[in-house]
DNA sequence: CACGCAGTCTGGAACGAGTCAAGAAAACTG
DNA sequence: CAGTTTTCTTGACTCGTTCCAGACTGCGTG
């Protein structure tokens, strides 16, 4: 997606279209599930020089205004995504993190009723995979056993 | 639970029995969804003085023995629950971070299949609900909008 | 098209949850 | 019980992330 189309999608937001930001989402199209430190990097490399800082905040404001989405698996850093109409869930590899996406199994969100349980009004199920990706699986088959649930 | 049961589980995984053990195990078994602050707390008042570490180290034991079960809901400290045999998931309040159980809304584990996304090996699907717990929902109705995603 | 300010960015300090390391102290083994 | 192995204590430290204060800037207004 080029950097105008970007533009637009922030106007559109109401979002100040700065250059960091600019950058931050149209490096994250094309790498959809990175953290930070990847998104930084690659903002760097085409704008020279931006602070961690920066990055956290542009990530905040488009997560805030819907343009995209955090996903935290439990034991490593959140990563971000750009995929955020439709409603899917993740499969999470256990050994190296890596992401995937993963078609919602049911229907459309939330995609499982919570059987209203004690009281709680529930606006969102979260559905997340675990297992090993294809590369990992390969390793384990080599070297030592499977991982335990990991830490 | 008595102590002396918490004794015989704990020797069925070949595991030591030692005071913090026991005591984290059957504070854990009548506080569910407690964070390490509070099962710390809850070993310290019955023990008198346990280190921080301990308490760690021994949920990790007992983690890895499959006595009790780490959850992770993104944005707050890891809690732990001895409901293990089951597949169950949890709800988890926005804005306090209340846990509490949902039995599985489809069969048995994993309760989901991934239609084998990329390749990968899928051993568990984890769901998490995410709402407003009843005390949070009244707090929300008198001051203030409800929360968005929360930070 | 200069002006002004809310909204952004920089750099650095700070934070919470959790981990690592080394030695002292317990729990099983025979 | 003496020996061996595992666990607990203490304290320093990492990592991802947030907070703060001040400098800077996109952009609606006059």
């Amino acid at each position: 997606m080029a950097d105008d189309d970007v533009t637009v999608l922030l106007r559109r937001s109401s979002l100040r279209v700065t250059a960091p930001r600019v950058a931050v989402l149209s490096e994250l199209q094309g790498r959809p599930h990175s953290d930070v430190e990847t998104i930084s990097a690659a903002v760097r490399a085409r704008l020279g020089s931006v602070s961690t800082q920066a990055v956290y905040d542009v990530l905040r404001a488009l997560a805030d205004a819907g343009l995209v989405r955090r996903i935290e698996p439990a034991g490593h850093p959140a990563r971000y995504e750009t995929r955020v109409a439709d409603n899917h869930h993740h499969v999470v590899c256990r050994r190296c993190g890596a992401v995937d996406d993963v078609d919602c199994a049911i229907g459309s969100a939330p995609c499982l009723d919570a059987s209203s349980p004690q009281g709680f009004t529930v606006d969102e199920a979260e559905v997340i995979y675990w297992g090993l990706c294809p590369r990992c699986q390969e390793r384990s088959d080599q070297d030592g056993p499977t991982p335990t649930k990991e830490r």
